[in-house]
DNA sequence: CCCTTTCCATACGGTTCCGTATGGAGAGAA
DNA sequence: TTCTCTCCATACGGAACCGTATGGAAAGGG
């Protein structure tokens, strides 16, 4: 299965494992154990190792930043239509990639830059449709940062907690409460 | 100024630098560096680095398992009271501790272990006040996972944002509509 | 056939850790 | 004083990385 392999390769097999251990795991000489080559392919292909990490995160950025909400306009429907997709979408993700992602902006200007924007884009169009529910900027700020703190936690608490087999329904639950105006 | 020192004091400045940079960045010889001696020091009072961890991670679940909750059951009150209380203290911390330990749970299997004792704890309690409220087992259960994950995501974002001044008004907020019975 | 380009293997020096071995300074007991 | 116990410094070997230098195989054009 070895034809040569260039950078698309490489950044592959970097998100896999930052996506399953973190920014940590990714050096250079074990993905490229796992590729079956030795990091004589690696410097050719990239600078050095932060040249895979900028890739990596380019990558993740250009997948992410408009993927939901994308997938979600598509479907189409009214504000209350929209969010439910929206949060069904979003609840059966596994997130770890995005995880990593924010674990590594703790440490890094760059990914808290591309994390920021991504974070930024989403509130803004949670926000949006809350505000077409008819609630206040104040109130649909704050129940947009619900939600998605809510769905960060459970992404950070599946990542940590051994395989959860329950589908996690307390989103389906407390849904009706969160578009219901008072 | 420097008597001679302890485990204590090596498991002090392990929680800070895990505090601040993760897991990761606890090596014996920069917490040697950082309290002004060699790693002579360490091994003395350690066995190894791992013995270290332990350490750590005992004294953090020591001193968390209960944190919290004793705080409110301090101060008292009904159960929207104690709940009211719960979120002003919660929202208010930092949890950066929180985070590093939830971090290393990812990839160690004590670390997850005591976490989930933790989480199972709190997210009883927090089950226990919604259902003095009135909610069905279902609806507290589901009532807890969106707060306790949500202020999970909080802590996570404000980790990876930069430091934010804003309070994050958003609990008080949504607050009301937690707590109001269908 | 030869030559160039592409891609990778191998070998090396340097850094940052870990853990061990050993000796030494200081303080209190005998 | 001398001995002992506690605590730490120093020095060492080894592992896991990074990045560089260099050579070689394979493939296609000339």
């Amino acid at each position: 299965m070895d034809g040569k392999l260039g950078r698309q390769e490489w950044i592959d097999a970097g998100l896999r494992t930052m996506a399953a251990h973190g920014i940590e795991a990714v050096r250079v000489e074990r993905l490229a154990e796992a590729l079956g080559v030795t990091k004589g392919s690696f410097y050719w292909h990239f600078k050095d190792r932060p040249a895979l990490l900028d890739a990596l995160l380019e990558t993740w950025k250009a997948r992410t930043v408009n993927d939901i909400i994308v997938e979600v306009e598509a479907k189409g429907g009214d504000a209350a239509t929209r969010l439910k997709t929206l949060s069904t979408i979003a609840a059966r993700q596994d997130g770890r990639l995005d995880i990593a992602i924010r674990i590594w902006a703790r440490q890094d200007a760059k990914a808290r830059a591309a994390l920021e924007q991504v974070d930024r884009r989403r509130l803004a169009y949670l926000d949006q449709l809350f505000e077409a529910l008819g609630f206040s900027p104040a109130e649909a700020s704050a129940r947009s940062r619900l939600v998605y703190h809510a769905l960060i936690g459970q992404f950070v608490r599946g990542m940590s907690t051994r395989q959860n087999k329950r589908p996690d329904d307390w989103l389906e639950i407390v849904y009706p409460m969160l578009v219901r105006r008072t």
